[in-house]
DNA sequence: GCTTAGAGTTCACTAGTTGGACATAGACGG
DNA sequence: CCGTCTATGTCCAACTAGTGAACTCTAAGC
């Protein structure tokens, strides 16, 4: 039935048209829909009442004062997805459903030295635990997004060296999860995945490509190229924090000297307040102090600001994305960070790549990292399960022609 | 008739699906076809029919010793697109068919200081000799690709302040050529035509993602992701030559200082030589002397492979290509130059995304950018025109729905 | 010479979209 | 309060296009 090139297919493009519609306007008559969709009333009615069937879609009677117009929009039950994000401190579960909202989220600490098994554990009793609190139908779990933070090979989905996780490595936490929770699980590190999250539910919305800079540890960028992540033949697109600013500067624990990671990550610019403010500072505290008017802690901030524009001048003028948003602790900082930033993106990027660039930060905060699991999950499913999954059955699964 | 989402447009794009098998395979028989198009025999039978009848397809009685199957390939005459290139000193011009096959090609000099208007003039010349030359009917022409020198809008199609063609800056070349020819011309600068040129006739063959860098008077590049240009949402991207290497290095003519243009191109690299080499010193002298064995220009040549180096190594770590094209006079230099980059990228980029980057010197030489500006014709059309080009007016045009 | 097997074609069937006719129900004007 | 108007959604007949199966054809192998 994997009928490639034809009439089914065709079927299934468009019932993925009608859906992709009524979920970007959240909801909408049939008129509207065949409107948007270019496709005939006719064949609207028909797809409309196909998707009511299957359950993926609900059909209310009229609400704003119409003709008799029955406004369509995605059932909220039709299926629900998973974003779980593995922090350095942090693990982090949202549940979300297929009209992209998000219906329950919760965080909690997480010890660095556990064990993976434990934290894989942790992960499967707070998914639980939410499903229970939402209410939702265990069956209903279509797929699961999972964020760790480090370099992760999405074809084998095996975790690099982390030193971020130290006795993670090598491990393979997709198929861990899917062990544990019985569905696809798809994973990517946190720096992709926050720049999807900024990219759906962000300061990134309206826009098709973006870089995502979360600064902690370490410095990371997600790259989004028309509106997907762009991971490079490799795998390892958007290791910002190793570009070269200076080929004399400190030496990076990469091997190399002045890499953009040792002006602007916290192992590197924390150790600069020692003697003022001591031996554990942490970057939040840091950002926190800043804020609140410490002089030491603003010329860092600032200097770590106008580090990045540097980095991020030579990404503009190598990719001349339209947004960048800055993501991690850093980005509280607010305009203390983004200004330096923006100066030194003025000043080093070329004219017409610099004009035209934002420099946000982000909008959601630590929660950028799940909300991307959550959105990697809704599109790894490429919105076909979106529709079978709920349908009953009625027709096998079939890869869609046109992607 | 632009039915956006049935039937006719399945049919069209099962046509491209066949029209793209048989390009790719050289020919193929139905059967084969039937198989890599995954579309039923009967499908293709049809299919074929429809093509032959509209002239893009041929089908030759049965060649290889098979039971009874006749070969299917593009029809050589079905439709042919040009591609022109300005450079600095030179105006290239190319004829190629639909079957990707370059019909013919001739350059000739050009004066820098020209009028734009000299320059349509000539270039209409001598897209007139070269259709006389290869006796293709003049009412085929499908296409035109495009290339300049300099920055140039894709969407208005305005040349941008170019200081190597003055007097050009915003004129639309693209327009300017459409009105003396007649067809559609798509534009873009020399750095991204070169990159599509090696792309798919040169170096570049079989990889989807690639980076072409061009040296010259100045330095460019080209981006191809996923098999297409890649200019960014302003239309600038890949301007790897005001990255900044050294913050305190030479004065560049952007107003920075240490941009890579400023250790690596022509005009700032040559004056470096003209104590012991004089003064009207070419990059192509350079290179030719270098390989004959002058000390001086092999330093010269080694110092600018290392400063690209470091400057695709800052590229490799944020967009991870798999292969690196260089291109442009420099090119020649072979090993001369290649090996530096090698060590240069060997040494700054994150060893996981160097270690897989193959950096290559550009099959095509001073061809690229003409070849390219074919591709790009072709590409643009986007195998639609292809197909209707020639399908005597059987059916109206109508825009692809999937793409 | 006979068999065999793959190639291409024809045909009846089916899936699926479309235009047009039709029923429906609120809005608007009188 | 009623008739008219207009946009919505549904139904039906027509049409487009792909598919499986049966069929024909041809050259190779024995």
């Amino acid at each position: 039935m994997e009928t490639p090139g034809s009439q089914s297919s065709l079927h299934r493009a468009n019932l993925e048209r009608v859906v992709r519609a009524v979920r970007l306007a959240g909801s909408l008559t049939q008129a509207e829909i065949a409107r948007t969709t270019g496709l005939s009333a006719a064949t609207v009615s028909n797809i409309v009442r196909e998707l009511k069937d299957g359950g993926t879609v609900e059909v209310t009677p009229t609400s704003a004062g119409g003709r008799r117009a029955r406004s369509v929009s995605l059932s909220g039950d039709a299926g629900i997805v998973i974003g779980v994000d593995f922090g350095h401190t942090h693990l982090r579960v949202a549940v979300g459903n297929l009209a992209h909202q998000v219906l329950a989220e919760e965080s909690e600490p997480l010890d660095v030295d556990a064990s993976s098994a434990q934290g894989f554990d942790r992960a499967e009793q707070l998914v639980s635990r939410l499903i229970v609190a939402t209410g939702v139908d265990r069956s209903k779990i279509a797929g699961v997004g999972l964020g760790v933070p480090g370099p992760i090979d999405v074809e084998s989905g095996t975790l690099g060296s982390t030193s971020i996780l130290p006795g993670w490595s090598g491990t393979r936490p997709a198929e861990e999860l899917r062990g544990r929770l019985g569905v696809p699980v798809h994973v990517d590190n946190d720096a992709n995945l926050g720049a999807l999250g900024e990219l759906v539910w962000g300061s990134g919305r309206g826009v098709r490509d973006l870089a995502y800079i979360k600064v902690a540890s370490g410095v990371g960028a997600g790259l989004v190229i028309n509106g997907k992540i762009y991971r490079g033949p490799g795998g390892t697109a958007g290791e910002i924090g190793h570009i070269t600013l200076d080929e004399s500067g400190p030496v990076c624990r990469c091997g190399n000297r002045g890499c953009l990671e040792t002006f602007t990550a916290a192992r590197y610019v924390l150790p600069l307040l020692r003697s003022s403010h001591g031996t554990d500072l942490t970057m939040e505290a840091m950002v926190r102090l800043a804020r609140d008017g410490d002089p030491g802690c603003r010329r860092v901030v600032a200097d770590v600001g106008r580090h990045i524009g540097s980095g991020v001048a030579n990404l503009c003028n190598l990719l001349n994305p339209s947004r960048v948003v800055l993501g991690g602790d850093l980005a509280e900082a607010g305009e203390l960070v983004l200004g330096p930033i923006r100066e030194s993106v003025g000043r080093y990027a070329i004219p017409s790549a610099g004009r035209q660039l934002s420099v946000l930060p982000g909008a959601l905060g630590g929660r950028a990292e799940v909300l991307g699991a959550l959105a990697l999950a809704l599109s790894e499913m490429g919105d076909s399960t979106l529709l079978d999954g709920s349908a009953a059955g009625a027709r096998p699964t079939a890869t869609p022609v046109f992607t």
